[in-house]
DNA sequence: TATGCCGGGCT
DNA sequence: AGCCCGGCATA
């Protein structure tokens, strides 16, 4: 919930602001102040999924703005009490002539459900907000309720009828009157009326929105990034800092809220290709299809991974349970048109997950996955790279099989050694040499041959066989030290060259003997 | 140096 | 898997 307080004639922060982020956890968003023309902004936005809450307060008591309430109550001037009423708090000592102390401290909450929050240079409410002139105090409906940035605020899923812009309208029209800015009162009035809005933002603006009868407008909070994605001017250094808290914000719930937004609502856009990728979930008996692989993960991981959705922990062991889609927008209907490409979020490299890959293996998950475009994730390495379930006790010969040094390694044992592996990277030691110093001194350790020809290929191959080798998983003596010779006499000894048929075979293949054991 | 045997190649 | 051997460590 964003709080932005404008105050008209002042050029003061109103206090206790953040009272009105009930139950947030109120990250001031910015604020951005103009004293020569007399207006006010404070953003205030915290994580809470829940619509703006703009706090105008009046200090010029005797302006004429109205505000039409969510009930359909028009807030004339000095009709503005309920505010001060709850926000006594506020000094009423800045207000001027006005009479009646009571509205000395006019507040009015506006619920600005769907308003692009641009706060350009400290001066202004985005024109294309949209203001439900509310009274205070109002229960902002949960599904009404999204992550946003301060900088973008998108339009959320379900908007109230057309019969709602009316009193954007009067609202806006409030704020024009209000201000005495001229900044404010253009753009305020381009609010008011869209079509007529001033042709320079409207053309930087044009490719990120759409408009409609109902005046419903919105930014994708994802294109922020976007170098393409046009901006309305930003110019002074309190509205930077503004975008920079913001898209750290956004960095910082990303994935949970504003992706989640993004998928679930359609957004007008204006897209200049009908060929869209979109995310399609391949969980049994789920077509969910979203429009961002971010948005996918979080579908996955909310509600087929079981895994809490405030969290934005990704293993990217989702990214196994969807695929990309080409979809052709004009073959969609509307609603669908409009939403957003894949999320600049997604757009960058993939995100480097650990070994989890192993966990789809065990999963009876879709057969056909799609990599979602990263070339780099062989599937040959998730096959190499699963754990086998069975620890088994590997002897080259069978005349080993009673060696008592190859102990079986357990699968978690084996997924650290792995996972430190893929952590060295190339250049770090090998996996095969991780191994073996992680193991101890006292048991041999045997690599199992995945075939027999592993010794021809490359060293990197071999490495990766060895780590995957669910062996001994008990101390080993360090590279290059040998079990210490037996005392017990062996074959060789014992019946000497000449009759070498006699020995037991470990001796003639020259193994450890295997008749005359220590 | 003889011996034990590990690691690995070959079939 | 069975067989074999190079090579190293140790006695």
């Amino acid at each position: 919930m964003s709080t932005i307080g404008i105050r008209v004639g002042g050029a003061s922060k109103p206090a206790g602001m953040d009272q009105h982020a009930k139950g947030s956890k109120g990250r001031d968003m910015g604020v951005a102040s103009a004293a020569d023309s007399g207006v006010f902004l404070a953003c205030k936005n915290s994580s809470t999924k829940g619509t703006v809450v703009y706090k105008f307060v009046l200090e010029d008591g005797g302006s004429s703005g109205e505000f039409t309430t969510s009930q359909g109550r028009i807030l004339k001037g000095n009709d503005l009490s309920s505010g001060s009423e709850k926000y006594p708090h506020l000094n009423k000592a800045e207000y001027g002539d006005e009479a009646d102390e009571r509205t000395t401290s006019q507040t009015v909450v506006l619920n600005l459900s769907h308003p692009h929050c641009r706060v350009s240079n400290g001066h202004e409410v985005d024109k294309q907000m949209h203001l439900e002139a509310m009274a205070n105090g109002r229960q902002v409906p949960p599904e009404e309720k999204y992550p946003h940035s301060s900088s973008y605020i998108p339009v959320p899923r379900r908007r109230k009828p057309s019969g709602h812009a009316d009193k954007e309208v009067m609202a806006a029209t409030v704020l024009t009157s209000l201000s005495t800015s001229p900044l404010v009162l253009t753009q305020t009035a381009s609010a008011a009326v869209p079509e007529l809005a001033s042709k320079g933002w409207k053309d930087t603006l044009s490719t990120s929105y759409s408009s409609s009868t109902s005046g419903n407008w919105s930014w994708d909070t994802s294109d922020q990034s976007v170098p393409s994605t046009p901006s309305p001017p930003l110019s002074n250094d309190a509205n930077k800092s503004y975008l920079l808290s913001s898209q750290c914000d956004d960095a910082i719930e990303d994935g949970s809220g504003s992706t989640h937004f993004l998928f679930e609502d359609p957004i007008p856009r204006k897209r200049k290709n009908s060929m869209k990728v979109m995310f399609k979930c391949l969980w049994k008996n789920c077509e969910k299809v979203l429009s961002t692989s971010s948005g996918i993960q979080r579908h996955i991981r909310t509600f087929h991974l079981g895994r809490n959705c405030e969290s934005d922990y990704s293993d990217g062991e989702e990214d196994f349970y969807y695929s990309e889609i080409q979809v052709n927008m004009d073959s969609l209907s509307e609603g669908l048109s409009s939403l957003t490409p894949t999320s600049p979020t997604t757009a960058g490299p993939p995100p480097i997950f650990p070994v989890s890959q192993a966990a789809f293996v065990h999963r009876s998950e879709p057969s056909h996955i799609i990599f979602s475009g990263q070339p780099g994730r062989a599937p040959t390495l998730l096959s190499q790279s699963a754990p086998s379930t069975l620890c088994h006790i590997r002897t080259d010969h069978a005349y080993q099989a009673t060696d008592s040094g190859s102990i079986p390694m357990c699968m978690e044992q084996a997924d650290r050694i792995e996972g430190m592996g893929n952590s060295q990277g190339i250049s770090g030691p090998s996996p095969a040499d991780i191994m073996k110093g992680f193991l101890g001194p006292l048991t041999q350790i045997r690599t199992v041959s995945f075939g027999e020809k592993k010794q021809s290929g490359s060293s990197t191959n071999t490495a990766i066989v060895k780590t995957s080798t669910p062996a001994a998983p008990l101390p080993k003596p360090a590279p290059g030290t040998r079990k210490p010779r037996g005392e017990a006499k062996k074959c060789r000894k014992v019946y000497g060259m000449e009759k070498r048929d006699m020995w037991c075979t470990a001796c003639r293949w020259k193994k450890a003997c295997q008749r005359f054991t220590d």
